[in-house]
DNA sequence: ACAGATGACTCGGAATACGATATAACGATA
DNA sequence: TATCGTTATATCGTATTCCGAGTCATCTGT
């Protein structure tokens, strides 16, 4: 793979999905938190601690950085946050990261759980 | 899903690793710590203060147990972790939450990395 | 006017990460 | 048998991260 990515990896679970997050497009802080808990269905919440946290380090380490707000947007609070460019390299090496993970996983859960025989 | 594992949900990337490594067979320590930079292909390096950490936590939680030694080993040291019912419901509803997570990715990267327009 | 949702953010205790270090048994070899 | 490198388990202390509770302000609908 890429080494000089290797550094930021893995992401952690909160890190990964905030970055997915922006992935589709720029996103307030709120939003953030809406959309992490409708991606999973509810299943994993991010609260504000962990999310400002978060935000705050991947900005230092440049993954993420400010985005003007859009015209469409009427609400002057919300601050808009991108990927840059190395914030979208260092998603893609994680998420290839799990795909191996996931192809593992399948090989190993399968064998041990035969349908019959 | 199962409501009843989302508490031990989203697993920590070493977590994740461990329990990965334990599906295929019990093994001891040191083997997970070689076990899991071969997987990542040396990309993620699990030291000891991680492992032991998380095995104990992962005991506690009764997702991991000690198992007894096989017979072809005969080097005394070791201590051999395996995988409860538990802790393979676990990591099956883990997989399950990466695998949504890869799909999404998916879309969204290909999305926004059109081939030419 | 009021209530409830939206929105950004801080704080501090708890939990976790993780390298350095300690200890010792094992295997090979001189 | 002395020695060396590897295998192996484990702890310790600091640094980092998590994460809910709480603060404060604004927006939206009634």
């Amino acid at each position: 793979m890429n080494d000089e990515l290797t550094p930021f990896l893995p992401l952690s679970p909160a890190a990964l999905h905030i970055l997915l997050c922006l992935a589709a497009e720029p996103c307030h802080g709120y939003g953030i938190m809406q959309e992490v808990a409708r991606q999973s269905e509810g299943q994993y919440r991010l609260g504000p601690g962990t999310l400002y946290d978060n935000l705050q380090k991947l900005m230092d380490r440049e993954l993420v950085d400010e985005a003007p707000c859009p015209a469409s947007d009427d609400d002057s609070r919300r601050r808009y946050y991108r990927l840059t460019k190395l914030g979208r390299r260092v998603l893609e090496a994680d998420i290839n990261r799990l795909k191996r993970v996931v192809r593992e996983a399948g090989s190993l859960l399968r064998l041990a759980h035969p349908k019959r025989a």
